[in-house]
Formats: structure tokens, C-alpha cells, sequence
DNA sequence: GTAGGAATTGGAATAATTCTAATTCTTAAT
DNA sequence: ATTAAGAATTAGAATTATTCCAATTCCTAC
């Protein structure tokens, strides 16, 4: 378990190790994603930060996320036409957005599929980022709750 | 090979098949997603539809665009953070964005990787949907143009 | 301590899409 | 043929997420 304190420090210092500056803004950005495992959105973000620091702009928080995002310390999440979500976990996996629930899984993909969907594609193609999403429902299964 | 009379009979049939009535403007907006197969976006279409219907809206554009999507006679693509794409191609397929050049390719997915990666999800998971996309650069082969 | 660059801020601007309410078309019955 | 009723189209306004802008504040290296 981590203490609030260190985990305090390991996102500071996942800040600097990147060569960022570890503002207070982009602290409380970054732990907000960190705990909160749901995959919210900018908005849900900035509402969250704001109970912490009600002085932040959205802009910043915008911008924030940008940086984390271009210095790969979070991923972004982009499902149909909805609003970007993001995302902490940085193996790389598949994401699962229940369309009743409005809520987003993450579903771990192995290495070996992931060679086998590189493949597909044709010689002289190369893939930077592969995106895998589903979406459907996730009925609790019978006996569990 | 079709003739343009043939194609026309062939698109107002597949949408008379569908339960829709054929509407000039559905019609012509269906026909450049079939012509075209470039995953051209909504104003893209809008663009080309006005070449030949010049009083068309781009509001109706949207509409026939929702009504074929609804009715599974054009697929929707998304990327990242860009406008929505439309697809004719209704065989299950994936996506390549070549960033450099913004062009949009199909990759055919053999059944048996779809199900390998429906096979990912845990029990009681149930994807109506699954999209898969890559994103980089399609390098011409070293000895083709 | 200070200068210069980096980050933050509020508000305006943008871009894609959706909504609204009025008008025009089609269709199917009379 | 006429007509009523519903369906589709239209222009423009509204919405939403995101980006841009210009001014201010903050840090950091000297
Ligand atoms: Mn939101
Ligand atoms: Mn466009
Ligand atoms: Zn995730
Ligand atoms: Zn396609």
C-alpha cells in the first residue's frame, strides 16, 4: 500500500523523470486520473480537480492533459462520437464500453495477439498505435452481484 | 462492370429492399459513398452531393447519412479526434490511418482472429460492436510506386 | 533578486454535429 | 385527380467538445 504522501512523491517524480515541471496543476490532474481507475472525461476531470483547487481553469486542465498525454504518463481513450476519456493504465490493453451502464472495462490483450493483429496489415504498413474497443452490454452473470 | 443505369436500379433497390423510400437525396449521397470509397466525411460528401444536387442541404447530408447507418447499408468510422467517416464496405474490417498522408485503408480480418478477440472478454461480456484501428505510415515498397 | 521562458487563466473562437420549426414531397386512400 | 397524413428536406440556430489567444503569473537558472 502506498501512504498518501509517497504516492504523492511518485507522481511527482513521474513528473520530473519525464522532464515536466510538476506544477500543482498537473499533480492533482494526474493523481485525480490515477484514482479514480473510471476513465473520465476532461469534464469530469476539471469538476473533480476543482473540489482540490477551485481556482483551475478548464483550459488547464485541457492542457494538462495534452502534456501527460504527449509524455505518455496517461493514455487517451476516444470511443464513437463521445467525448475523450483517460486513461492511467499504460499496458497496453482493449477497452469494453458497456452502452447501458455508460462505463468503460479494460480488457488486457496478450502480446501474441497483438503481434497476430500486426500482421494483418499489408508489407510497407507500419503501425504506430492499434486501437481495439467493444461495445455492448455486460449482464452480471447469475449468482454473482 | 455495372452501367451507371444498372448502378442507379442496384443503389434505389437497396434502399427500397431496406424499408427506405429512395429519395433523390439519399440516393445521391449512398451513390458517392459507393463511388468514392476514400471513407470520405460528411462534408466531403456534402461537397461532392452539391456538385450534382446543387440545392441539397448540408442537414439532409446528415440525415441520409444517419438514415444509412442505421440501416447497416454504410458503415461509420471514427478516428481519434477527427470528423466521422462513411464506409460502404459492410464486411467486417479494419481501419489504417496513414498519418502522413490522412488516407483511410481497409485491412480484411480473417473470422478467426474476430473471435479470438471476442474471446477476450470475460464472461457475461457481450460486444455488439468490435472496431479496430491502426494508425502510422504505409511506406511505398522499395521498388513500386 | 532578476530576467526569460513556461504555465496558467478566462474568454473568445472553432468545428462537427444535432436540433428546431417551417416547408415541401410522397403515398395511399378516396 | 384530390387530398390528408406522414415523411423528408431545409436553413439556420444551438450545442458540445476542444482549441486558440493574449494577458498574467509562476518558476528556475543565473
Ligand atoms: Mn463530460
Ligand atoms: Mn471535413
Ligand atoms: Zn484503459
Ligand atoms: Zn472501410
Amino acid at each position: 500500500m502506498h501512504s498518501p504522501t509517497e504516492n504523492r512523491d511518485t507522481l511527482t517524480k513521474r513528473l520530473t523523470d519525464t522532464g515536466l515541471r510538476p506544477t500543482p496543476q498537473r499533480e492533482v490532474v494526474f493523481k485525480v486520473i490515477l484514482e479514480k481507475r473510471t476513465h473520465p472525461t476532461a469534464d469530469e476531470i476539471f469538476a473533480m480537480v476543482k473540489a482540490q483547487m477551485p481556482t483551475i481553469s478548464l483550459a488547464t486542465v485541457y492542457n494538462c492533459l495534452e502534456t501527460l498525454v504527449q509524455n505518455g504518463l496517461v493514455r487517451q481513450v476516444n470511443f464513437d462520437r463521445a467525448p475523450t476519456r483517460y486513461c492511467p493504465n499504460l499496458h497496453e490493453h482493449a477497452h469494453f464500453h458497456d452502452e447501458v451502464t455508460g462505463e468503460v472495462h479494460d480488457i488486457e490483450v496478450p502480446v501474441e495477439l497483438l503481434s497476430q493483429l500486426r500482421a494483418l496489415l499489408p508489407a510497407g504498413y507500419d503501425a504506430s498505435a492499434i486501437e481495439l474497443s467493444f461495445r455492448g452490454k455486460a449482464s452480471p452473470l447469475p449468482g454473482h452481484n
